[in-house]
DNA sequence: CCGTCATTTCAATGAGTAGTGAAATAAATT
DNA sequence: AATTTATTTCACTACTCATTGAAATGACGG
């Protein structure tokens, strides 16, 4: 459990992979294709392929063919696992602490 | 804003890091000395050290000085940004799509 | 089947990062 | 002031990771 959430936000943790998977959650389940991703993003298609590959390993995004294209898409169940588990148990199990904070955050743009 | 939560991803994207940050939040704004997250996760000082100051430049922790020792606390503020980027702007705006998901996670056990 | 388009795999290089022992700082106690 | 306690800073080593060019794979159209 702990070693997933370190291995997703690690795949996070870096500047072309975070827009990547913005782009991707931007475009929600239908995902996008990998050459649309490296021309948006104006990142080598390799460079693209091995950041897709964290990313895919670390479950955050899934992959399927369409004709000759690959399409990514973000797999929304991790994301919110990840979610999940950095923030619970948190404030000694004293909801009203960070209620007021919760509130506002995750997932409320959605 | 893209980099400040890249560099707060990164601050988090490491085993012991990780395990600091959720000690961390169960302690909620009370904090914990260094000393004991130390003993208490079986740190080095000096390592320990080390992945506070980073955890700190990334302003998910704050210091406090009791005494003769540093006490280190979660800042909600921050995690509460950290999850909004993460899901802001999401499924093309369309919130049916990930609202079920995005229910049972974020803060919710907080 | 042959060429082309879409993407991945490979090998190599350079940059960043976790962990350690030793020394330094800072605050309280004697 | 000297000592102990709590924590940080420093210098160093080993390791991981992002990026790149070149070659390979896989799918489709003629």
């Amino acid at each position: 459990m702990d070693d997933v959430a370190v291995r997703r936000l690690a795949a996070l943790a870096q500047g072309t992979r975070v827009k990547i998977f913005k782009a991707l959650m931007r475009a929600g389940p239908d995902g996008l294709a990998a050459g649309v991703l490296a021309e948006r993003l104006e990142v080598a298609p390799n460079t693209l392929s091995a950041h897709l590959s964290v990313l895919s390993e670390a479950d955050l995004v899934s992959a399927r063919r369409e004709g000759r294209m690959r399409i990514y898409a973000v797999e929304l169940e991790a994301v919110s696992q990840l979610l999940s588990f950095l923030v619970d148990d948190c404030c000694q199990g004293n909801p009203e602490v960070c209620a007021p904070i919760a509130a506002r955050s995750a997932m409320s743009g959605c």
